[in-house]
RNA sequence: GAUUCCGUAGCUCAGCCGGCUAGAGCAUUUGACUUUUAAUCAAAGGGUCCUGGGUUCGAGUCCCAGCGGAAUCACCA
């Protein structure tokens, strides 16, 4: 860390050290705070005074208005903004001499009454007060305009993306609306634990370093381990993990699980990601599509207590049931055309009728995924369960009971966008080394995000996978729509960001 | 990876066609002010103009390269 110092940064440590002269501990241990602002803002009223004649909160200084012998601030804390009131004759002499050397960004604890001022904003009269955190550095500040009819103008905000990113406590502090989105990711996340708890389904943890990636097609992280002198990668996935499991004999698992992928970043991909993943067995795609939609509806239920969504100015309706299509259904609908069980010559024809460009180097399944995301997902706003693959699509699925070349597979679409996928998990051990040793030869012609035949899953497989249904949701897609965002940087504390320059940050 | 835009005080931003000592508001310092609220009033201090080259009598401004970010596109969840 560089240790450039502005001259705002210099005072400060300047009243540091004046406070400790004065016999005050900076930062003092510990605080009885006794009511979060938003509590008191929401219960005061005049005539229930009496409840609030003795209150203490705490929080940081976000305005500071001075007035001579009388002082007024705002301080924050995790519910929101709250005033406080300070008389140096009610405080006392040597107490306000302190409050005189306090600064934006500090952090206190006042102790008081709750009343009402002559403009009518619900404020801490404070009897004393207590220096809890002296801060050094400078933060952003934001100042706020409440308009009587509510309306909040911030001026000055913290408005720089990098930074924001960077420095994500300074972002919380000075952009404290962004809480929300966290908050509700962190419920969506304990709903679902629960969701999965209350039928019994076992929560797991697999391993993040793995001598052999899969379960999904990517580039991994590679790293090394010194004891063993054995590259490890970070996992991909945790399909291939939780299916021992299940062939281990338990019959529900989920992980919740940082998955990671060496590949390009942009506003719909992290590095390090979450997803879920859960394998029941004895149960097939369709019951596990009767699971998703409960699972979701339950969801938005507890984050936005109703069943729509408003996304990017559009209403997503959760209620069930959502819509269900067969993939090649869905090419008929909005191409016109059927293409189920064209060539690979065509298919190339066919998106030339339908006003596709294709590569002439790609497969059949790359065009046909290709006509899928030009000409389809656009059409998928509302909650779609998209059924029923061609196999070449998914190594890992169960041929289709009744429709040859097709795998008992969905995918979810929301607003144009996939957020989960599921199979009736493929069992049969022959097949799932065909496809593996297919999925190799596509490898050695160059393909390096296909899949590598990993034997001791295959072994797995052969000692005998139940009929197993097996879901994933990528969680920080689902909380982008459940939050309104259109960045998955905006829904990470910390997303991955180039570092910076040794002799640029200056903090 | 490609294209476009952006980088000036702690924060938000001006800075024209290249031309005096680089500006404003907030923040900071000093003074006044015992119910203010973007508090107000008076004064003062604060700059690696992202970095490095180049053109020029002269560069925050023009050119080249680099670094970082954002948006769009391509690929992957």
């Amino acid at each position: 860390m560089s240790e450039t110092r502005n001259e705002q940064e210099e005072q400060r440590r300047i009243k540091l050290a004046e406070i400790r002269a004065m016999g005050v501990e900076p930062y003092p241990p510990t605080f009885g705070k006794t009511h979060d602002a938003h509590a008191i803002l929401d219960g005061f009223s005049p005539d229930a005074a009496a409840d609030y004649a003795t209150v203490a909160v705490a929080g940081r200084i976000m305005a500071l208005r001075r007035m001579g012998k009388a002082t007024f601030c705002h301080i924050q804390d995790q519910s929101g903004r709250i005033q406080i009131y300070f008389k140096r004759d009610d405080v006392g002499e040597q107490a306000y001499d302190v409050l005189k050397k306090l600064d934006l960004g500090d952090i206190i604890g006042a102790e008081g009454y709750v009343f009402s001022t002559q403009t009518g904003e619900t404020t801490v009269y404070a009897r004393s007060f207590t220096l809890l955190t002296k801060s050094v550095a400078m933060i952003p500040l934001a100042k706020e305009e409440v308009a009587d009819d509510g309306t909040v103008t911030r001026y000055d905000a913290f408005a720089d993306k990098e930074q924001r990113y960077r420095k994500r406590y300074l972002d919380l502090i000075a952009n404290p609306n962004i809480k929300n989105t966290f908050v509700t990711r962190s419920k969506v996340i304990s709903a679902m634990r629960r969701y999965f708890d209350d039928r019994g389904w076992l929560e797991v943890e697999t391993p993040i370093l793995q001598p052999l990636y899969g379960g999904a097609t990517a580039r991994p992280f590679v790293t090394h381990h010194n004891a063993l002198d054995v590259e490890l990668y970070l996992r991909i996935a945790d399909e291939l993990y939780l299916k021992r499991l299940i062939v281990g004999g338990f019959e529900g698992v989920y992980e919740i699980s940082k998955n990671f992928r060496n590949e390009g970043m942009d506003k719909t991909h992290n590095p390090e990601f979450t997803s879920m993943e859960i394998y029941v067995a004895y149960k097939d795609y369709l019951w596990m599509m009767d699971m998703t939609e409960h699972l979701l509806n339950s969801l938005v239920q507890e984050v936005h207590g109703g069943s729509t969504v408003s996304v990017d100015g559009t209403e997503i309706s959760f209620a069930m049931p959502f819509r269900r299509a067969r993939m090649f259904d869905l090419f008929e609908q909005y191409t016109g055309m059927q293409l189920r069980g064209l060539s690979r010559q065509e298919l190339v024809e066919a998106a030339g009728v339908i006003g596709v460009s294709v590569d002439p180097t790609w497969s059949a399944m790359k065009i046909l995924d290709e006509i899928f995301s030009e000409r389809v997902e656009e059409h998928l706003v509302q909650p779609t369960f998209v059924m029923d693959y061609p196999v070449e699509m998914s190594p890992l699925a169960k041929a289709h009971r009744s429709e040859p070349g097709l795998v008992e597979r969905f995918e979810l679409f929301i607003n144009g966008k996939e957020i989960a996928n599921a199979f009736s998990e493929l069992n049969d051990p022959i097949d799932q080394r065909e496809r593996l040793e297919e999925q190799a030869r596509i490898r050695a012609a160059g393909d390096d995000e296909a899949m590598i035949v990993d034997e001791d899953f295959l072994h797995a497989i052969e000692v005998g996978l139940p009929p197993t249904a097996g879901l994933g949701i990528g969680i920080d897609r689902l909380v982008m729509l459940l939050t309104d965002n259109t960045s998955i940087r905006d829904v990470v504390f910390f997303p991955q960001m180039r570092p910076e320059r040794s002799g640029d940050h200056h903090a």
